[in-house]
DNA sequence: TTGTAGGCGTTATCAA
DNA sequence: TTGATAACGCCTACAA
């Protein structure tokens, strides 16, 4: 009790014991368990971030804002990589709270398994708040860029330019129909009266919802070759992200088409890439690191309580960054 | 003892107290507290990974790859961020170290506080495998990128060119004397008996070893631009990593030169960014996936054997990749 | 100022 | 096949 004491410096101890014992801590390399302490404790000062695609910098944003926030509240982070699979998700859940985090992130792409599992880690009083993913549940907080708004936008500029054959890369209709950026792309065409057309949305080749790793640059560069195969090709196309969009450059490039001046692009994130390739990518601006730390003082908030919390949501703003890839001059 | 024995599957349980159990664990939506498991059982199948600069791709393909291993063995990963502070990767170590993971992979910069503390981790017997790091002791098993080859023909390539006045960007003589990379750089030189000019040496501005989470990149172009000013500049560069290339090619344009028309630059690592920018960037590619196996591989025969086991280290070959930031012509 | 008892939630071990 | 007991290492509460 009394090594207790000098170690945890809480509670009185003589001087000259607390000496006596430091030099044996010393000696013996001494540590305390932090695991018994956590048992005991009932908490852990640790949150938990489950990150859905660690390659795609929006996600290290993320992860570097959400881990300045808790450090300045004297919090320690431990980060997860789900992949993006279901299997993944579930696996980062469970051992995330098997340790007992007082808390958890999740910036990971829904899916069913997933958001079955985490209803019901929440329903044992885990806080949880996520970041851009779409999942409801009355004590579950949500952040998130505006996405709808941010596809509406992306799209309406490219409708100003003139064009009139867009596509959407990234999704298809039906298993995306919850993608608020597909729904602002359609929201765009029709306040513009322009036919949707279903062959210009275009996602994964095959439907493999779940599985996990794969690049999402790939799948634009497939994405595109599809469009880029149909009788009467778009001359511009919108990516659910920078990534995506980069990918869709590869394969317009590689089909011996200019950018923008036969077929106009436009991303989502912008990342740092977007800004340095070439021609430079014409992008959605997402606020990565207030997202990060939005969520984290919500996610502090729950955990400091102790109560449940009813449901919040913040929605926030993006930017339009018009470069070359839609048309614009380069500047910088 | 008879619920235990049904949520860990171990053990004989008759079929039908096993389905009363269950039950009961479903209509609790009870969950098996994992502090105590691991109390109990003394580990934890949990890795932890410390990373410093989480926003290089570098970093996150290690991470991916790391998780990888791990996962196809049965255990999970817990990544922190250092920022490559000290302070920070003292936090990172003692934050893992506290959940009583059951090894620490270590991928930051080296520094002395941290190696203090890491060398102290290592005598409690905590396995223990750095990336990249310079970590010597003789328990802790190192895996890295020949760095010594990889700047000495970094080097080579632009002296081959032509170049004489050749830069470093990254580190300064005295601070990066342990630096591999630098001392390639330098037995380039010298095997081709050009002089070491130290003013074609340049790090950080100010020596600030021990700030966290500032931005490579603008290291590279603060670096570069005073590389510019100087009376004499150099006509290629050889930056420590392709960020701080980045940077640079930044302050080369900033200041209305040509790449690689005036000034010819190299990086490390291979990014992904490298082949997209424009001019696409010479580098010396590193197996970072290689790396995150092997170093995971060591780790987890650490962990397996329960032994100490002497230091192994693996050193493994990189690749210059030409591209046109060196003179090439683009090819792709 | 220091020490004792008990319990956090598991599981290993032995008993029934 | 199931249950009782002890122990993992710490901290709260109370006693000395």
């Amino acid at each position: 009790m009394t090594v207790s004491r000098v170690v945890s410096g809480e509670g009185y101890v003589s001087e000259i014991t607390r000496e006596k014992v430091l030099k044996v801590v010393k000696d013996l390399n001494y540590r305390r368990n932090g695991l018994a302490r956590s048992l005991k404790r009932q908490f852990t000062e640790t949150v938990g971030l489950v990150l859905g695609d660690i390659s795609n910098p929006y996600s290290t944003e993320l992860a570097r804002s959400v881990r300045k926030t808790l450090v300045d509240e004297g919090f320690n982070l431990f980060i997860c990589i789900s992949e993006n699979g279901s299997k993944e998700d579930i696996v980062a859940f469970e051992s995330l709270s098997s340790h007992s985090v007082d808390g958890i992130i999740v910036a990971t792409r829904s899916n069913e398994a997933g958001d079955r599992y985490l209803r019901n880690l929440v329903e044992t009083n885990v806080p949880v708040v996520a970041i851009g993913r779409d999942f409801r549940h009355k004590n579950v907080d949500l952040v998130s860029p505006d996405n709808l708004k941010g596809g509406f936008e992306a799209t309406r500029h490219l409708i100003d330019l003139g064009h009139r054959r867009i596509a959407f890369i990234g999704a298809n209709l039906s298993s995306g129909s919850h993608l608020k950026r597909l729904q602002g792309y359609v929201n765009a065409l029709e306040s513009h009266s322009i036919p949707v057309d279903e062959r210009l949305i275009s996602g994964r080749s095959d439907e493999l919802p779940d599985v996990a790793g794969y690049s999402t640059e790939d799948i634009g560069f497939e994405a595109m070759k599809r469009l880029l195969s149909l009788p009467n090709p778009p001359t511009a196309v919108f990516a659910r992200n920078d990534f995506t969009a980069i990918g869709a450059m590869r394969a317009i490039s590689d089909a011996g088409l200019r950018i923008p001046d036969d077929i106009a692009i436009v991303g989502f994130d912008d990342i740092p890439m977007a800004a340095r390739i070439s021609p430079s990518l014409t992008t959605v601006r997402q606020p990565m690191r207030v997202e990060g730390q939005i969520a984290t003082e919500m996610l502090l908030e729950r955990i400091k309580s102790g109560k449940r919390i009813s449901r919040r949501e913040r929605v926030l703003d993006c930017e339009l960054i018009v470069r070359e890839s839609s048309g614009s001059k380069r500047t910088n």
